[in-house]
DNA sequence: TGTACATCAGTGAACGCGCGTTCACTGATGTAC
DNA sequence: TGTACATCAGTGAACGCGCGTTCACTGATGTAC
């Protein structure tokens, strides 16, 4: 048909005939790479389609002028993560910003949590649900801690405990605990999508007044 | 070296000069393919090695012998689950056989699906893990209900309702809950293997407790 | 104002790889007569 | 007891694919004189 659309063809998704960059904005195809490489990978929700052919004909431009910017293809990957690392992070924080209540502080980080889990299903696999090996060095585990808000919630905890607001207990490891928990969550729902889950809002309503009965809270 | 060890090779791996099956036994290839393919799976943690050509040089054989027994690769792999779906299965009710507590019997069942994931990282990935589009249509979502143990949960926690020793609630969702949970402690497990969690057993116990306490019942 | 030259963003063609799968076949095993 | 034939477990060679990556290059852009 003529009017069908051809995806990853550069033509309909890449700017019309890419001008190449002046003298010193080389930065500029970098960035171009990694806007294409999120967009493919919304797109698709595949990470396998994330090939280093695939992002060049998303942009309009070979597949060497890639590694102008990039030393391999892990490397692009984990960029396209960094930004998403930083999105997660900044939900949470978002979420938590202003409330006065640790415990309520929690539950909107989880629940910003699960939210960007569940929007970008892809994003999250790559994070957190991929195979050790495929997942770049700099992926550090204290990195990891950070992201996944072990410490803030930790903190959050602990000053409950202190308020008297809950018995005392090992914050982090019941922050890590949490995590695991919102894990779950999120790991179930996007691996088995078709899976009858009742609504999300009440797994996570039912899930919160589960935690902080189990830690000891008033619910 | 003339000593080191060349994995994949048949002369290591596969019984020395596999003979042909006689008439009639043309089913014996079938078991020797799975049973390679899980010993590969075993050894490699790696569900990309489970290529057709890496089996058929397991067992000895030739690629194409492969398809005397299986339609394609998907179907071949999903076989392979089948025995780990079963074990885990019957691991969960073994460990739960004979208990009369009705609270104990989750505890044990939870216990028993952590272990099984724990110790299967790569077949857990599998069953669990994978991207939905990878999953064999056969893997209904009621078969995965079944073998996570959702239902054999729910009725425990009625039971337990129904004794008095857990306030009203829904079971169901509650089952949902409690995989979820135990879910995200395996997968965070293995796919973040050198993260510095606490032990497992403090951290189910930690769980444990929780949950028990979370559901409203006495710790 | 004009020209030679250096710089640098990107190209084009090719590499070798392992993969799933197909196809026409071979040759041992068993069976009918 | 002997032989022709059907069956069936497996083979060997090849297919086309998409992949990451390398290499020598081109040609527009800017700069020095």
């Amino acid at each position: 048909m003529a009017g069908s659309v051809t995806p990853l063809q550069p033509s309909t998704t890449a700017p019309t005939r890419r001008s190449r960059a002046r003298r010193g904005e080389g930065e500029r195809l970098r960035d171009e790479i990694l806007a294409a490489a999120e967009a493919l990978l919304i797109a698709t929700n595949d990470e396998s389609a994330l090939s280093i052919r695939a992002i060049a004909a998303a942009v309009g431009v070979t597949p060497p002028s890639i590694y102008l910017h990039f030393a391999d293809r892990t490397e692009l990957v984990f960029a396209v993560c960094e930004r998403h690392w930083l999105q997660l992070e900044e939900a949470m924080e978002d979420a938590a910003a202003g409330v006065a209540d640790p415990i309520e502080r929690i539950r909107r980080r989880g629940e910003a949590y699960l939210r960007f889990g569940t929007e970008h299903p892809e994003h999250y696999r790559i994070l957190m649900m991929s195979r050790p090996d495929d997942t770049p060095q700099r992926f550090t585990d204290e990195r990891l801690a950070g992201t996944a808000g072990i410490e803030v919630v930790a903190a959050d905890l602990q000053q409950a405990v202190d308020a008297g607001l809950l018995p005392a207990q090992d914050a982090r490891e019941a922050a890590i605990l949490l995590w695991m928990a919102v894990h779950g969550m999120v790991a179930l729902l996007i691996a088995k999508p078709d899976f009858p889950f009742p609504p999300v809002e009440d797994l996570f309503d039912h899930f919160y007044r589960l935690t902080v009965a189990g830690l000891g809270g008033r619910v």
